[in-house]
DNA sequence: TCAAAAGTGTTCGTAATACACCCATGG
DNA sequence: CCATGGGTGTATTACGAACACTTTTGA
């Protein structure tokens, strides 16, 4: 440890996106410790001396929520390390986005009162919008705006899917993540017909009305041509 | 600062980008100190105890350069923090884009031996590739990488030019940035009929051969719609 | 008058959208 | 047999690439 040089606290925080009944939600945490206790606040926590920004990511994530991230996507987000942004001193955190299936109940971690999933438009968008704790209001936006735009050129909305999902999931999830209703037609051929974007696994899935849907995976491609563009003219 | 957690070092490293010759390039400094003595590095240093991220990346970037971004752009990239990155110990850097015009000629700030503007195509892509200090190698690469995706989707290509440019520089940018030869008539075209993207400021390009072209600014916009695509098929 | 570079008009093929239509299931 | 949602065929439109052509300078 370098003790001639100025020392710092370095963290993880995690904005945990999800869509559940057609909205966005983040996970969030109670705190249940100063600073901020009873505040909400993204999950996170102090990385180890020895251990490095992602492991450190996906452990906090698995104490947060309880699973592993079987599925999903987790990565860097940016780093936030203004003078004032920790009463406790100099700290430096470094955000992680991820993005998880539907939602299985969260578990509140060790000292974290309490865990939920808060729909994103009533905690960012709203007037009750600059409660979090520390800078996470901003760190929010943040993750909510790369996770949008990452929906237009790359196939990550299979990541806010299980393993095996139909089409209308995966439009479900820009619906949500755009607030624009979309022709399920035209999506229909649109994401079947961009290569390597979902693969179809021959199982049909089984629901109430209607004509049963194909299943798919995601595919291996890592950048949609063409991107998925919503219009704004 | 707060002594009960462990305690970290935050470095702030720049990749400097530049477009000359028609090649693109990047500023690096030979260090003059240990760890690493005489090896090329990107240019960098610790983050003062009182100072915003930011800052001591706009610090650092006047300091190894001599001029204070009067242009140009500058933007967070990614951290990197893994346990062994740094013989010194535990160190966390925060890397820093930088887009600059034209090259006035670097000057070595403290501790750096010599300061340079490298192509990009000698320093990552040959067979030399590998030879940075720390994991430079891989910043560079990431920062290369961004640069090279948000020309596609955002005007960023003006911040290569100087404050007042034409429509060929900016295609300069695009063919260095990109490697391949782009129409001038279909990116004349292009270029001025996206909105936002360059205002004419009235004044006129002098030079030798040809007819004088028209000189520019940077427009408004944000993102390019559409966004300027670069085909593989 | 020629070369060189800037800028415009026009054509043409492709690709995206909208929507009509058919398919397959549950009630 | 009707409602519901899944999936495909097709016409129209719009956009982007290519390139002929005009403009404006220096030699």
């Amino acid at each position: 440890v370098p003790s001639e040089y100025p020392p710092f606290a370095v963290t993880v925080d995690l904005v945990v996106l999800t869509v559940a009944a057609g909205q966005l939600r983040v996970l969030l945490v109670q705190r249940g410790g100063e600073p901020f206790r009873g505040r909400w606040a993204l999950p996170g926590g102090f990385v180890d001396i020895d251990e490095d920004l992602s492991d450190a990511a996906g452990r906090e994530l698995a104490e947060e929520t309880g699973l592993a991230e079987p599925a999903g996507h987790l990565e860097q987000l940016a780093s936030y390390g203004a003078p004032g942004r920790d009463p406790r001193g100099r700290v430096v955190t470094v955000a992680y986005l991820a993005l998880l299936p539907d939602l299985p109940r969260p578990v509140a971690g060790t000292d974290a009162a309490a865990a939920r999933w808060r729909p994103v438009a009533d905690v960012a968008g709203g007037e009750a919008a600059g409660d979090l704790a520390f800078d996470h209001d901003r760190i929010l936006a943040d993750g909510v705006e790369r996770a949008r735009s990452k929906l237009e050129y790359t196939p990550l909305a299979t990541a806010f899917c299980p393993p095996e999902f139909t089409v209308a999931q995966v439009r479900a999830v820009y619906e949500a993540m755009w607030g624009v209703p979309l022709d399920p037609r035209t999506f229909h051929r649109k994401v079947t017909s961009t290569p390597g974007f979902v693969v179809p696994t021959g199982a049909m899935a089984q629901r109430g009305a209607g004509r049963p849907a194909r299943l798919y995976q995601p595919g291996p491609a890592q950048r949609l041509h063409p991107p998925l563009l919503r219009r704004e003219p």
